[in-house]
DNA sequence: CTGTTAGCGCCTTCAG
DNA sequence: CTGAAGGCGCTAACAG
């Protein structure tokens, strides 16, 4: 492996020279700037990333914080690590995976002590979470997929749960539904303030309340048997209901089967639409769901962005916040409200 | 931050021995080992990792390159890619995310010499792979998830195909069935000689003459609308069949409607088995899905492993290769043949 | 068993 | 606009 110091000899300069023209930290003279670069072609050089790194204390390395929620990885997580991935590429970063639990707050500590990271994401936050207190405490740089309730001044990227909420409820209205119930993802979740149950909550609640629709909810734990469950003892309950808007992928065949046993058919008796879910597993089902589809890729993109933004931020920029709304995709679940 | 420096002072020692005792290269007193630890817990100090790769010439870093295949990424290479983290972790080691296309080999050439990794792991491999050769080349420490067909006395795992075809059929004969039809993935992967596509196919072939039993087979690109064509097709021109084997997740609902469609009803008049799939889409289906599931975490944990040693063998060992079966799940798409 | 010291490859003040 | 030289924090000879 070539080094800076025959880029130099072979360009007939000093090394220092060759380190500037590298990174444009001050004006080289155009001629001597070619000689340069064509050195560099000549020897195949390309700058050590690791001495780069601990002279100029800065590693251009970031870290995914992944940590697995209770039901496990999926489409979401998925988008999120892989457009993190491509972004951090793009932007000449590296991305390290550090797949620890909200918990792990020591062995965070550890890692980020190491000092190979410049920043890190943080995904599937929980609305308190200690990982963004010692985050905030280390005062290392950090960006939020997700949102806590104690913002801090701090940024993050999010679904606009509320907006989402209401997209759906509104497509079905405009279908002439007036019975529409919730199913959210576990009480469990819920109870333990993670965001996306805890808002899609708040915000259906909100958005029924506005319209001036009946109310009507249930939590379910994230497996087809508990979908099965609920949804029966729903639609017992509530013979008059048409349609139904899921937070709960993986609960979704067994309440496909329940409303199927009850004698309804699928849209032309009852509608069905998946919220916050993603277009590969909506394609999944007979028939296949309409859905308002998580920005996945999105997400996943600006959290990067956003870290790296505030890493080679000269001046404190406002922490930027934004929140996506999902895409609605019409495909085979929801109809007009049955007569 | 705290530096070496600081250490061995505080412990009244050099700077070297304190690197020895972290680094168990040379021995050291008891009592002094003690008192460098002791330091280290004082100062918080951690040793910095840039500064450790460049002096030792091993960052301990290494890169997994995840390249989406044509099918976009699924809960498979998620499985390879988080177990894959879990165990670079468990041996302290750091995991990169390397997105490349499998035809991208300048930019890897460009990774690989900023000198960041020790190696990387390879995923979703062709049997011909510009990647492998690369890295053949450049004679840079790698290990493979899948195989190549030159394997250039290189080590690998793989999932263990003419077994896991054995396996289904066996588990079908038992059940009375005779007549059973493979949906294979798309003609196109087979003939870019796609691994799985390709062995899945000469296994299923040879397990099926070795008992005798009429072969038939299909491709099918991994859609569910191609799935419910080509089983509407296979269904209507062989009327006796009873059951199929199918390695091709997503074309899975259309395969279930077009065979609910032509009045059969799994598994009591049809049985459908899902090959080299996972848990989480095999339950999603009505009824959940009879499967083979594959070994992900396993795969991309060996893949880390093999690796790992790789990096820090002393003598050479011979290549590790490993194929590895596939987990029957009987769920409720399979019974007995139906007479 | 321990200490001294020269790099690892690059960045970045300082002088010119 | 360019050069020289001191460090970044650690490892690994080389000496005791």
């Amino acid at each position: 492996m070539p080094t800076m110091i025959d880029v130099a000899k072979r360009a007939g300069v000093a090394v220092s020279t060759v380190s500037y023209a590298i990174n444009g930290t001050r004006p080289i003279s155009e001629e001597t700037r070619q000689r340069i670069f064509a050195a560099m072609e000549d020897l195949d050089y390309k700058p050590n990333a690791l001495a780069r790194g601990l002279a100029g204390k800065r590693s251009r390395i970031i870290a995914l914080l992944c940590a697995a929620p209770d039901r496990g990885l999926g489409f979401t997580e998925l988008g999120f690590i892989t457009s993190a991935a491509d972004t951090a590429r793009e932007n000449e970063y590296n991305l390290l995976l550090w797949s620890l639990d909200a918990n792990q707050t020591d062995e965070l500590r550890q890692l980020i002590q190491q000092g190979l990271a410049d920043g890190v994401i943080v995904m599937e936050v929980h609305l308190h979470d200690e990982r963004v207190d010692l985050l905030n405490e280390l005062e290392f740089p950090f960006s939020i997929i997700g949102r806590c309730d104690d913002l801090q001044n701090h940024g993050y990227v999010d679904i606009d749960f509320h907006q989402t909420a209401y997209d759906a409820v509104r497509y079905l209205i405009e279908l002439g539904h007036t019975q529409i119930a919730l199913i959210n993802q576990s009480q469990r979740q819920f109870e333990a303030g993670y965001g996306p149950a805890v808002r899609m909550q708040h915000g259906f609640e909100a958005v029924m309340h506005s319209y001036d629709l009946p109310i009507l909810t249930r939590f379910c734990p994230v497996t087809p048997q508990e979908g099965y469950r609920v949804c029966c003892e729903l639609v017992a309950e509530n013979p008059d209901l048409t349609s139904m808007v899921v937070m709960n992928e993986r609960a979704i065949p067994g309440i496909i089967q329940a409303i199927t046993e009850y004698g309804w058919r699928i849209p032309e008796d009852f509608s069905l639409l998946s919220l916050v879910s993603s277009p590969n597993v909506a394609q999944m089902s007979i028939p296949p769901l309409t859905s308002l589809d998580s920005p996945n890729t999105e997400l996943g993109r600006l959290g990067a962005e956003q870290l790296i933004q505030q890493l080679e931020a000269v001046a404190d920029h406002p922490p930027p916040r934004k929140l996506l709304p999902c895409y609605l995709n019409v495909r085979g679940s929801t109809g007009p409200a049955r007569a």
